[in-house]
DNA sequence: CGTCTTTGACCTGCGC
DNA sequence: GCGCAGGTCAAAGACG
């Protein structure tokens, strides 16, 4: 099994990720580096940043001082006076009106910075005729109600923190609809240009899409993966899919074999284990395979803990690479057809090249989450960006929109490869100038708006890159007005600048931070549905029934 | 002893 | 038809 691996994708990397830098948008600013169940991390977390951060002081001071405030009531009734009258010209008096007119105390920051000025302004000279007794009641009173509303806070802002997390996945998985949406419109505009473009491209390609619903090789995968598309899979396609596997594969292969750095990855040339006695659903779980995310990334261990169980079950020696390339299937359960194959790469090999293909059909625990819904919901987005036709191999700019609407200097799509490939660079330095790696294939411009962690790491440096100006363009076209915001505080906010440039400094200097990013950016690349296994699970329960015979070792 | 890795053999598709 | 390359299988060995 794994062990001691480099780089790990624990769950609480990718939070930290997520949080430090992509939440801010909204109003909230979810800065914390872990936001776990601490109650200091919660509010120190700023999201409720007046409020709650004053009552924490406050509350942090009462309990510090205690004695003090004891006393303050008992021993020094002037003083006492003194403070009660302060604290009731600084608003004291509200909140003794609350108490009297019933128990539920609206929690909101003025009735708690109440309370602070209760304890602290104690700069005046007036003297107050608050009653002693009934004062000292109403200040632990106060404070329990503090304590209590403390606690309710947290449950809230842990509720509110589950909610903005939903929000963000509907608004990833909203956003590639649109963009789909958007393409499917465009193609049909197109249709008769991007005939010219299959016939000249893919010499087969057009007899296929005539040949009996060809057209919708991308639908098959809508099924498999979590990015919400409906699913219509139908046994129709799937033998199309296998035809233009297979017919698409040698001009694709020999294009890409003239990118060197895509090359090294995984570029399978057909699809494994299909012959003749392969039923249609068998000929669905190969097609459901055929989306892939590969992630490079710097790592002198063996491979990428990202969580799952591996089993290995091959090594062969690849053409044009000295290292040889592995091969390993999940291993977390029987008929698992999520398989990977890590290889380095032969100019650097201190770059482990990851390739994952298929959707898991099985819960994963937590740590596993993020890299297991990658390919799944690569895959899912990948083909869902190009609905109706073959043109998301034909066009893959417009694919790579779809699924990665990040800079075309980390993640590329392979429209060359026989099956679309997302490749997620996280190898170069901190200067997105120096990219060392030959250009991608098929850049993808910064459609919308910076995708949650990924977006607003990359986003930084696609500044750099030259290309915000279309990145707002198309940010304007498509009505991300959040991501507009987003985009203006980072402007706008120096300190939020400073926060991206640090992470950014932190992703390409941490070998951790970046395989944790790489995770990230997976999960997000199909909108990061939390159940996306588990949608996965249900989607590919009858494939693992149906590939036992292809998995059974 | 069970699990996993290693590794040579085998299968398949493709180009010539 | 043959050779090449990618991918997979499965027996043998290693390991805990």
């Amino acid at each position: 099994m794994e062990k001691g691996w480099g780089l790990t994708l624990d769950n609480s990397d990718i939070d930290r990720v997520g949080f430090f830098l992509n939440k801010p948008a909204g109003g909230f600013s979810l800065n914390t580096p872990r936001l776990n169940q601490s109650k200091e991390n919660m509010f120190s977390g700023g999201q409720f940043p007046v409020s709650l951060n004053n009552f924490r002081e406050d509350q942090t001071a009462a309990h510090a001082s205690p004695v003090g405030e004891v006393d303050f009531f008992s021993k020094k009734p002037n003083d006492h006076h003194h403070h009660l009258h302060s604290a009731a010209k600084s608003g004291a008096l509200v909140v003794k009106k609350e108490r009297s007119t019933g128990e539920a105390t609206p929690v909101n920051g003025f009735n708690v910075n109440t309370g602070l000025h209760l304890l602290t302004a104690n700069t005046g000279s007036d003297q107050s005729t608050v009653d002693d007794g009934t004062t000292e009641d109403n200040a632990k009173n106060e404070l329990a109600q503090l304590q209590v509303e403390l606690e309710r806070m947290n449950a809230e802002n842990q509720r509110l923190k589950g909610m903005l997390s939903q929000v963000s996945n509907n608004y990833s998985a909203l956003q590639m609809h649109i963009v789909a949406l958007m393409q499917q419109q465009q193609n049909s505009r197109t249709d008769s240009t991007r005939e010219h473009e299959i016939n000249t491209e893919g010499k087969t390609e057009t007899k296929k899409r005539e040949g009996g619903g060809g057209s919708m090789v991308p639908r098959q995968f809508l099924d498999l993966g979590p990015s919400g598309a409906t699913a219509d899979t139908d046994v129709q396609t799937q033998s199309s899919s296998e035809e233009r596997t297979h017919s698409e594969s040698p001009a694709r292969t020999m294009e890409l074999s003239k990118n060197g750095s895509e090359s090294e990855g995984w570029v399978p040339n057909k699809v494994p284990k299909l012959n003749d006695s392969k039923t249609a659903d068998q000929a669905t779980d190969a097609t459901m395979r055929k989306a892939r995310v590969s992630v490079r990334a710097r790592s002198e261990a063996p491979m990428i803990t990202d969580g799952c169980q591996w089993r290995k079950y091959g090594q062969k020696m690849a053409k044009g690479n000295p290292c040889p390339r592995a091969y390993y299937r999940c291993t977390m359960a029987v008929g698992c057809p999520v398989r990977k194959q890590v290889q380095r790469c032969a100019e650097d090999r201190t770059i482990l090249i990851t390739t994952y293909e298929g959707n898991h059909n099985h819960p994963l625990p937590p740590a596993a989450m993020a890299m297991a819904s990658t390919t799944s919901a690569a895959a899912s987005t990948l083909l869902s960006g190009s609905m109706s036709s073959a043109d998301g191999i034909m066009n893959p700019n417009l694919l790579a929109r779809a699924i990665l609407p990040c800079s075309s200097s980390f993640a590329t799509i392979s429209a060359s490869a026989p099956f679309p490939t997302v490749t997620l660079d996280l190898t170069h330095s901190t200067n997105p100038l120096q990219f060392q790696r030959p250009p991608p294939q098929f850049p993808v411009p910064f459609p919308g708006p910076p995708p949650q962690v990924f977006g607003q790491a990359l986003y930084n440096q696609s500044k750099f890159s030259g290309l915000q100006l279309s990145q707002e363009m198309e940010l304007n076209q498509l009505g991300h007005h959040a991501p507009a915001l987003q985009l203006h505080q980072q402007q706008n906010n120096p300190s939020y600048a400073d926060t991206l440039s640090a992470a950014t400094a932190a992703i390409t200097t941490d070998p951790n931070f970046t395989a944790a990013l790489a995770a990230a950016i997976s999960s997000i690349i199909g909108g990061t549905h939390p159940t996306n296994s588990s949608n996965n699970n249900n989607n590919n329960n009858s494939n693992s029934q149906k590939t036992s015979s292809f998995q059974g070792n």
